[in-house]
DNA sequence: TTAAAATCACCCGTTTTGGGTGATTTTTTG
DNA sequence: CAAAAAATCACCCAAAACGGGTGATTTTAA
C-alpha cells in the first residue's frame, strides 16, 4: 500500500474549512494532518504537521495566504502549495504563481475537482480551476490589432529586453540609422516620447 | 436541445485521427464536422466547416500547427483551438499560447480529459494538461538562490521594465547617486557590465 | 555586536537618446 | 500593374544617461 497524502487546511471560513476538512477526509488515501483558521495559528505546528499538501485560503485575517506562500516554502520545501481563491484579481493569482504555488482552484470548485487536483499536485502535476488557466493564457496573448509593423514589434521587443539601439541594429543586421527611424514610427504610433513610455504602453496594451 | 458543439480533427498520424474521430463523434452533443491531415489541406475548407473548436496538432508536414494558430484565428476569430502536443518543448507551447490557442494537451491524454476539456474551452474556459500546467507555472517562479537583495532586485525589475536609473530613483524616493550604486553592485554580482547583459543574465537565472 | 544591506557624494569621459528633415528601396496588396 | 505601406539609410544637434572609480555613513539583520 501506498503512503497515505499528509494535507493541511489552512482557511477562515469555518464552514468551508470543516467541509473540506470530512469531505477529503473520507478519500481513500488521503489524511488531513491538521486544520487551521489562519497562518498565524498554523505556523508553529506546521513544521510537525510535515503536510504533503497544503490547501491555502488566499485571504485571510493576519498574514495572507500571499504571504504565507514564500514562508511556507522556506520551512518545507517540498510540500506542495494548494491556493483557494474567491478569484477576484489577477494580481494575486499570478503573485501566489510567482511565489511558488503547484495550484489554483476558484472556491466554487467541486469536491472532485479538489481530490483530483490534490492527486496531480502530488505526483509532481499543476492543477488550475479552468477560468484561472484561462486567465493564466490570456496573459501571454498578445493584442491582434496592434498599430505596429511586424519590423516595429521586433525592435520594440529588443528595446525592451534591455537592449541599446546599436545592439538592436548590429542583432538585426541593418543600420543603427535605420533602427532609429523604426523607434521613431514607433513613439508617433504609441504617442510617446522615450523607451520606457514606449515599452509601458506596449506593454499594458499587449503589443509586445 | 442545445446546438452541437462543430469539432475539425487536424492531425497528420491517421490512426489518431481517426481514433479522435471515432471517440469523439460518439459524444452526445459534439459533432465532427471534417478531419484532415494537414493545414495545407484544411485550409481552404476551415471557413465552411466553421468549428466552435479546431484540434490541432501542433508537429504536422507543410505548415506546422504553429504556424497555423494566427493564420485560422485570424480567418475564424471566435473558434477556439485546442493544441494537441507530444510535450517537447517548452519554447513551442508558449508560442503557441502567445498565438492564441485556448488549450494545451499531451497526446497521452485520457479521451475523458479531451472530451472535458472540449466541454470547457467552448463555454470560454482554458484547458491543460497537469505537465503542461506545471510547466506554465514554473516559468513563473523565480530562483531562491538569486545572489542579489531584496532592494537590488526591485531595482533590476525596475530597470528591466525599461526605467532609466532617474526615473527609478523617483519611483523609490532614494537618490540617483543610491541607484547607481545598487547598480554597480549587481553588475559585479551577475559579472556583467551592462544593462543588457544584467537584464539577459537575470532573466535566464530567474532572479527577476 | 558585528556583518550585511542600503543610503549618498563627486570625479571622469563615452555612449545613447530623442528630435528634425530628409531620401531610397523593397514588399504588399488592391 | 500601380499605388500604398513597410523597411531601409543619412546627417544635423544638444541633452541625458551610462559605466567606472573611490570613497563614506546610516540602517537593518544575524
Amino acid at each position: 500500500m501506498n503512503k497515505s497524502i499528509r494535507i493541511v487546511i489552512i482557511e477562515d471560513d469555518t464552514i468551508l474549512r470543516l467541509a473540506y476538512k470530512s469531505l477529503l477526509g473520507e478519500v481513500d488515501g488521503y489524511t488531513i494532518v491538521n486544520t487551521y483558521a489562519s497562518f498565524d495559528e498554523a505556523q508553529k505546528e506546521l513544521i510537525n504537521d510535515n503536510p504533503d499538501i497544503t490547501l491555502l485560503d488566499i485571504e485571510m485575517p493576519g498574514t495572507t495566504g500571499l504571504e504565507a506562500i514564500p514562508i511556507i516554502k522556506k520551512a518545507l520545501p517540498s510540500t506542495h502549495i494548494i491556493i483557494l481563491t474567491v478569484f477576484d484579481s489577477e494580481e494575486k493569482v499570478f503573485n501566489a504563481l510567482i511565489n511558488g504555488a503547484s495550484g489554483f482552484l476558484t472556491k466554487n470548485s467541486s469536491t472532485l475537482k479538489i481530490i483530483e487536483s490534490i492527486q496531480e499536485v502530488s505526483q509532481g502535476g499543476g492543477a488550475m480551476s479552468t477560468n484561472i488557466a484561462r486567465m493564466v493564457m490570456r496573459s501571454f496573448q498578445k493584442n491582434p490589432n496592434s498599430p505596429l509593423t511586424k519590423r516595429e514589434t521586433e525592435i520594440l521587443d529588443l528595446i525592451a529586453s534591455g537592449q541599446t539601439k546599436t545592439q538592436v541594429a548590429d542583432q538585426l543586421f541593418i543600420d543603427l540609422e535605420t533602427v532609429r527611424s523604426h523607434v521613431k514610427n514607433i513613439y508617433i504610433k504609441l504617442d510617446v516620447n522615450s523607451k520606457s513610455d514606449a515599452i509601458k504602453i506596449a506593454k499594458t496594451k499587449k503589443f509586445i
